[in-house]
DNA sequence: GGCTTATCGCTTGACACCTAACAGTCATAT
DNA sequence: ATATGACTGTTAGGTGTCAAGCGATAAGCC
């Protein structure tokens, strides 16, 4: 459905980079609410999902910080999410015997277990999602968002400044 | 810049589909973190620069229900953004004589001047975002983009049930 | 008229996120 | 050795979001 149709606008788009913008935008929400719906099916936001799987397919020892750089939030918004899901025994704090500033942080075997459970649907959607989608078309969009993302980065250092 | 390198992730991908997916995902972060910048310089969160910018170009009375549904977002989430415009006076709540449950929601003339000034840099950069992208690579990104939501829609009925 | 049902806006509580400020720890330079 | 600066994780305060539930109002039905 066209991105008209579906917010009750009444006139077409007049600027097709708007409207290529805003389908990215609106197209991220659809995905996040049905993310958000399988995740609480086993009592996980998205945010915490996301941490327990940047956490299973790690290849080394991530502190907080290096969470917050895969996951792209400060290090304040880690904090609050690894406490909930340590609370629920998913995850644990390890020290660094080198460097006390830092914790490495793990997945527990019932982090794992849980995990297992989720990781297949999640695929499963994932998949069902893009249908449609060729391999190559698949290939295309990554293309098409990595050049927006690009010069978006541009925008927003001239903004910083 | 790849999704790989830009998440310090050590390993490629190896489902193109997840790859296709966490792009869009990404896209809307960077999108959303320029869009916050420029919205900042001008005392207003993203939240309320959309219902401002919905607010300019309807063309009929949008009570705060109908503004939900063109910013996608729910009743309850307009009423704080409404809150805070109104706040500011750069929004009215004007009452419905024939139907006392309702809003009709208008901007005020502080409201249209003030986007008056934000409008114009606003447009500016989103042509500087796809600024990489032709119009036609514009419409086949919607159409991608159109095809996941029409799939993850259905996903996301099927979770309903 | 009187009843039910639906809709509207609002309130509350929970969550993720941000910014800013903080304290502890490490590394470096003086 | 000691002071400075950089880095890490935490806390506090605020925003936007949602879900669930409320009272008020409107619309439809008997």
């Amino acid at each position: 459905m066209s991105l008209q149709h579906e917010l009750d606008l009444d006139l077409p788009f007049e600027d097709v980079r708007h409207e290529a913008v805003l389908n990215v935008v609106r197209t991220m929400g659809v995905l996040s609410s049905a993310g958000a719906l399988l995740f609480r099916r086993f009592g996980l936001t998205e945010a915490q999902f996301n941490a327990l799987f940047s956490l299973k397919y790690k290849d080394r020892d991530l502190t907080q910080s290096d969470l917050g750089k895969r996951l792209v939030v400060t290090r304040a918004s880690i904090t609050s999410v690894l406490d909930k899901l340590e609370a629920k025994h998913l995850v644990a704090r390890v020290s660094v015997p080198d460097n006390r500033r830092i914790y490495h942080v793990e997945l527990t075997e019932k982090g794992r277990v849980l995990l297992e459970k989720v990781e297949p649907l999640y695929r499963e959607n994932l998949h069902a999602a893009t249908k449609d989608l060729s391999e190559k078309q698949c290939r295309t969009l990554i293309q098409l968002l990595e050049r927006i993302r690009a010069r978006t980065q541009e925008v927003h250092e001239a903004l910083s400044r």
